[in-house]
DNA sequence: TGTCGTCATTCCGCCTGACGGAACGACGAC
DNA sequence: GTCGTCGTTCCGTCAGGCGGAATGACGACA
């Protein structure tokens, strides 16, 4: 890395970050992903447990962290406000169907996650995805924008996928499949995932938060293939998606005006 | 601290926390607020900005943090229903009239903040105040909580208080003015801040937010008192804090019930 | 333009703090 | 009771992190 940073710093933020991508992480899982040796594991999670950001508990299976992480984050608000308005939504989807829900926003030529309940969800053996782009056109909540968004803009991003060397990319160099494609997708209403990438363990549904004819965020629900046909994945969990694709827009919408719900002037 | 622990670490996340608490730090507060020597925060702060954490613009004025922080702190989701649903209305207000709001929750004698727009606001140069536990007699949060919970509630609270050895617990030893003070806090419809405690150059104006007669959380605005006298700042953002609420009220029934707003079942 | 004060950054000799393989303890499966 | 695996502890080693001093950048002021 560069000149005259601190080894362990890096090393330490590293293993926090891992330690935030599922609920609970063990010694072995901490040690397959960061690359670290156990004992230099144990010392620095003994260092975050002094601190308060992290506990320990052998009946939960292992380490996990503590409401204290946020005041590590607590001075980063940028999200747009779809995404404040999709969060608690999110949550309580996730409650009440125990499956993961993504939010995502577009991000250049591909959708970013800007929220995740993967921590949330009981069954979910998922890795939260902060951050992660994903592709338009092999992605569900990618998929999910490229096909609702205005042609203007779909046709742009097409052009720009067409110049990507990336393999999943790919799909955008034949114009006409693309646009295909992505027709099928607006007339089933909602996006699953390319079934040529991976994991196929899993796979996603998802639908477009509409503002008038802009898309201004994805959302998305991930479950097992292996525990739900996705055929009845599809018909259980898309107007739920669509619904709560709906009350999102609303409460954005409510939020801009500041004005109440089930105000008289409507 | 404890032994075997790394003291880099314990370091870096000192400096990272203080890094959250404003929108841009200086190496010269960072200095002040960590007791830290200046080479070692700035080969701290270079670690940070090398993996992407931090960074440095000397036209901002300093060091801040970036959208990468989250990923130290998504793991975590435990904040009540109501807080995720403050959330955007609390961004929102402080957009528009740019003091900085926070939302906080009962915990244990206390209220807890768990969230707080200071980062968002332009004017503030408070600290966020993520997980401060303030107390229910003297700081408004606290007092708009306990002046408007069920009686039976604030009978223990106010039990638990007398026995506190804290000063700022002491008005609660006198039951009867303990519940005078709280009756003229409900009369007039908001809590303000004692007189008796610091920091004087600041106030704060605070509403619950209610749930039937149950207070879920409570909502204050905080404006230097300089810069806007009292009653201005009361008359002002009294009726706006109470609007706030009672959207945050709203959007927390919608989100239990899973419903649509303008439903036409109302 | 030159000077000054203050802040940010760099240098580098020092030494102790962090390291990780080996060993040990705990625990569940058989 | 034995075995395999995981978590934890030990401790000799050495290089990584430290911080005072020096230097650079910059804005205010005469």
């Amino acid at each position: 890395m560069t000149e005259n940073t601190v080894e362990s710093v890096r090393r330490a933020l590293d293993l926090l970050r891992e330690l935030n991508r599922q609920r609970v992480s063990s010694v072995r899982h901490l040690h397959h992903a960061t690359g670290l040796p156990k004992p230099t594991i144990v010392r620095m999670l003994d260092t975050f447990a002094a601190l308060g950001y992290v506990v320990n508990d052998r009946r939960q299976g292992g380490y996990q962290v503590t409401s204290l992480v946020r005041s590590l984050s607590a001075g980063f608000h940028g999200d747009p406000l779809v995404v404040e308005a999709a969060r608690p939504w999110a949550i309580a989807f996730t409650r009440k169907f125990q499956w993961p829900v993504a939010v995502a926003v577009l991000d250049r030529d591909a959708v970013a996650v800007r929220f995740s309940t993967i921590p949330d969800s009981p069954v979910s053996p998922f890795h939260v995805t902060i951050n992660n782009r994903l592709k338009l056109m092999s992605r569900a909540l990618g998929r999910a924008y490229i096909a609702f968004c205005p042609p203007n803009e779909r046709n742009l991003l097409l052009r720009m996928l067409a110049m990507s060397d990336d393999p999943e990319d790919e799909a955008a160099r034949d114009r006409d499949a693309a646009l295909t494609l992505l027709a099928m997708v607006r007339r089933a209403g909602f996006a699953d995932r390319s079934a040529t990438v991976e994991p196929k363990s899993s796979s996603t549904i998802a639908v477009p938060v509409m503002l008038g004819r802009k898309v201004l965020a994805t959302v998305g629900v991930t479950y097992f293939t292996s525990a739900i046909p996705k055929a009845e994945a599809i018909a259980r969990y898309v107007p739920l998606l669509k619904e709560m694709a709906k009350n999102i827009q609303t409460s954005v919408v409510l939020l801009e005006q500041g004005g109440a719900p089930n105000d008289g002037a409507h």
